[in-house]
DNA sequence: TATGAATGAGACTTCATTCAT
DNA sequence: TATGAATGAAGTCTCATTCAT
């Protein structure tokens, strides 16, 4: 858990502190390169500069290595959006625009970049892991996101629209990110313009449900 | 086997005549069901009613199974929206409008509803499919998008931003139902509200690209 | 289950039908000898003259072969001894005689010989295989056993004794024989004389038992 | 390792003053548990309060374990009756009667229970370990038997029976009882009646063997 | 064309043993 | 002496693919 663990005494022990996370992302790479199935753990394990047997001493299958990576992963982002939205001031359409900026830099890079494409990709072996991952982002993202929505209608500043669905249709073209630039964007001539694309879903967006022209 | 080298994915188009159809409906459903490294040929031997061997008498592999269901089915739409685009009549705003319930309807039934995931799925197993993918169906609907757009552009009914852009952003929502549908919908309570996503989203987003207040 | 299946129009079926009986056959020589753990499939696929994959179109495991085995020799033998109980006249120390002489036939020799010491050394490993030997083999011999002495001792000839000792006493050095001769015989200078021993048991057995000098 | 090349059964009765005796009760119990294969040093480590790489300080490999563990038990109780047979007084068959009791009272409880269990099913693995035990156990008390029945028949009180099979016969009833006891007693709803066994064998077995009835 | 028995490479996992500390 | 992290060989089991019938 803590990156830099007491190792007053115990210097030899520090290389099983850190293995578990040289592991993860070694597994990580791997797994982000072939998927699950073909993930190999030599391949994993080779990355890790460790054997294969290693891997058995911090995790009992392949299986909880993936799940163990998922959910660190998963659980690091969410803080950062609670935060700026107890923290904001000014109009609604604001903080949404700084919320969509927010969620587009981080999810428009590697590591994240990749688990949409991983969590869709294996739901159906795994799907308590879809399950875990709609419960600790989707759901408590969509959470925020209504109270939000909901706010702003109080307010005065948004239309009556169903704040679920707001909340989807907000999220939808930040979640065509990851899709589109690790499914297609190899494939295309031209890279994918990020800011462009967000800017565009913020200014449709945000005209979409205000009443008033939203700021720019 | 093939006398022809070149996979290339037109021969997929081929062999319109064989009776396997059974074979790749049998072997839809179980990729569907399992994605393709969990599929087993037995399972799809076993559901077409054939013995193993005979797979191999219509197929050169399991990845040509695959590639070939895939390309089935992304031909079998793509006439439609063509169809429709040239004979619209009235607002591009309305005609936007016809094409997302057509979409919307489609993409959330099956089987199209399971070919988000798949794709998205094995995309690094088999990037040419992708690819294909990329080039049948979503460069061309995004061609067909865009080109609508800016002749709405040009005729003073949509805002002046970049074709592309607005593509994306239509088509975003609509990629999300299947994805929603397939990976999150069974961990949730209540089912997806497919007509009101579409409502909200084309009650936005026309909104947001009109200079004018569209018609409902 | 029938040695000679119809093979009227299956010719190459019946390789199908032999194989489970080779495949026990090799897998017992091989358990026999190295025991359940240190069996290796590798090895009853060799002597079998299969690959290793074919073992798993007949059986589901190791275990399960090795449970089969056990199953189907097990089952063979408790037929005998019924019949001969069934059909006997004369004195009943004439029928233990009888018996005796029977049953330490058929466990001097292979492949029975063998079965005490696979039962009893993976009686751990495979509680429940104990458990159905001693249903199946040793309970319904006992049972055979009791009732031929209670007869006994009801028509006056045996000494009231409980019955259930005198059927343990009795099988007791039975049981000695193959554990004797697959255990400790390979490492004496001379060979286990059965039929000293079996003589020795049941001269001094039944003059045990007896209120008379029994018939030699 | 050793200095000394060859690994002779000596070498078991060495170390006497080792402290791991720890190790070896420890060792012991995971091998009764287990047997052999499935005893994981792992287990063995933990339960004597050791790290596994202490084992390998003490002794060479698992084998080297199960030897000396097996050796040390073997060499504990073979005073007993060669100092019993000695001081006897009275009529052999009271002898017999004496050893009956004492050999039963022994080999019915932990830990000698369940020795014959682990000797006879890694007899396979370990045949050297069956010619010690033969050699040191069964052989020596054998002999002993044997002498004391010659004397009986030279004394006129036993009838002309081989001796070696007498002590065969003597000795299968008592070595049915851990066999019982730890393969198949766990299977049956009552608990075996080691009393009236022992008593049932020795009435039926000094009958058998004496020329006058023998004394209560 | 159709079968299905057979193959064999390859994957995950275990665990006795080693060695730097 | 003691540790315990690391190793790597070996074993079971799976399954796409082949081929005799």
């Amino acid at each position: 858990m803590s990156t830099e663990g007491d190792h007053s005494l115990v210097r030899w022990r520090r290389r099983k502190d850190a293995r578990p996370q040289e592991l993860l992302e070694a597994a990580f790479a791997v797994f982000v390169e072939k998927g699950f199935a073909d993930a190999r753990l030599d391949d994993i394990a080779a990355k890790a500069g460790v054997s294969k047997g290693t891997i058995y001493l911090y995790f009992d299958s392949k299986e909880a290595i993936f799940k163990d990576m998922i959910g660190r992963v998963a659980d690091a982002k969410l803080e950062l959006v609670s935060q700026l939205v107890e923290a904001h001031q000014g109009s609604f359409a604001a903080l949404l625009r700084q919320l969509a900026g927010l969620m587009a830099a981080h999810i428009a890079q590697p590591p994240l970049v990749h688990f949409p494409r991983l969590i869709i990709g294996e739901s159906r072996r795994f799907p308590e892991l879809a399950a875990f991952y709609l419960e600790s982002a989707i759901s408590r993202a969509r959470k925020v996101l209504m109270r939000i929505v909901e706010r702003g209608q109080e307010a005065g500043e948004f239309r009556p629209i169903p704040p679920r669905h707001v909340a989807h249709l907000f999220i939808s073209p930040l979640l065509f990110v990851p899709i589109y630039k690790t499914v297609f964007e190899p494939h295309e001539p031209e890279a994918f313009d990020l800011a462009g694309h967000v800017s565009a879903h913020l200014d449709i967006f945000l005209r979409g449900i205000c009443f008033q022209e939203p700021p720019q």
